[in-house]
DNA sequence: CCCCTTGTTTTACGATCGTAAAACAGCAAG
DNA sequence: CTTGCTGTTTTACGATCGTAAAACAAGGGG
């Protein structure tokens, strides 16, 4: 039996590949099932290139978490970007970006719950944790400031802003079936009207 | 090297053992900690026990699940029941004992956390979980249709007030320094009086 | 007092895990 | 065509996983 061939890939194709491999791994199957060896099947690799590109499977899996919340906070930066200039409409495409595409994708929100489920276990995506959900409430809070909300106010309410965002998340990939991404925009949208007073 | 010692339980004290022994592998190490032989070392058990009690490590976090579901539905409904009588403090009861003890309890929100990123991938925690958020919502809907809410909007405001209780409990799990319970319950009661109109 | 049931422990097995290190293959440079 | 570098695969190892089945011990009924 021959070894099998193989085509040479620039590096950071190979790193993306696994990254995306990994993502996929996580949402689909949940922590118990991003293994070295399935992540690298997924990814159309050999089990062994994992360490050629990561210092190891944690490591891969906090390189995935940063990718996936970077990616997370371009939309949302771009939908702001979109939005007209007017202070309430750049808060609301904020929020609103969470339930349309691409972040309202079943798979991402998949990926998201599995790293919600290692913050506690693992320090290093515990670090990464506070890393990204700190500058998607500074955002938060840049927008509430030019809403006019008192600075005093606006860290408790980025918080409850960002709580309702990640229910509606949870609730979607979990429960499909009892409501829609529209209804969970309108009811983001409800849900700032009410805290802007 | 003798056979170590043993006294004899009643079989539910040992089941319950292992449930609770489960709950905290899990609250502390996520799936991953939540191994036969772990969650048996920490019942104070030998790893071979699991089997005389559970079909196997699955069925057993299953049973889990059910009985921390069990333990906060019946949270609140006794502080539905210790509440004022009127509709409105009777819907606060209920949503605002999410940030009370027993339920605020850091143990219980992380092995919450750590059965959400099982539903996906496990057939028979999707079903149980299916189960134990029907019984949650329906219960908040009967507390909204006695406060007036028209039929047809239930559904909706339901699954609001729960994305947003399930938020800031994540929140108040992942980075508890952020805010307290009771600033929490706070927005709870805020997003109560939203809704309400 | 002995036996019988059964809760409990022990031991063993095959599968799979993450990782280390060696063997190989593609490709550019000489 | 050959050489050397390195991306990639292969193989191997020790640890740990869930589970099956046998060995044992505790306590009650004859």
């Amino acid at each position: 039996m021959s070894r099998a061939t193989f085509t040479r890939e620039e590096a950071d194709s190979r790193r993306q590949d696994l990254i995306d491999a990994c993502a996929r791994k996580l949402a689909d199957g949940g922590v118990a099932a991003a293994t070295v060896r399935a992540i690298c099947a997924e990814a159309g690799v050999s089990p062994g290139l994992l360490r050629h590109y990561f210092a190891g499977i944690d490591d891969l899996v906090a390189a995935t978490y940063r990718t996936v919340g970077e990616r997370v906070k371009a939309a949302l930066d771009a939908a702001v970007a979109q939005a007209d200039h007017r202070p309430r409409a750049r808060l609301s495409a904020y929020v609103v970006a969470s339930f349309r595409a691409p972040i309202a994708d079943p798979a991402l929100l998949a990926t998201w719950i599995a790293f919600w489920s290692l913050v506690k276990a693992n320090a290093a995506i515990a670090h990464l944790h506070a890393d990204i959900y700190g500058g998607y409430r500074a955002g938060i809070e840049a927008l509430l400031a030019e809403n006019g909300v008192a600075p005093g106010d606006c860290r408790l309410k980025a918080v409850a802003i960002t709580a309702l965002v990640d229910g509606l998340w949870l609730e979607l990939c979990l429960a499909p079936d009892t409501f829609t991404p529209d209804e969970a925009a309108e009811m983001a949208e409800r849900w700032l009207d009410a805290l802007l007073g």
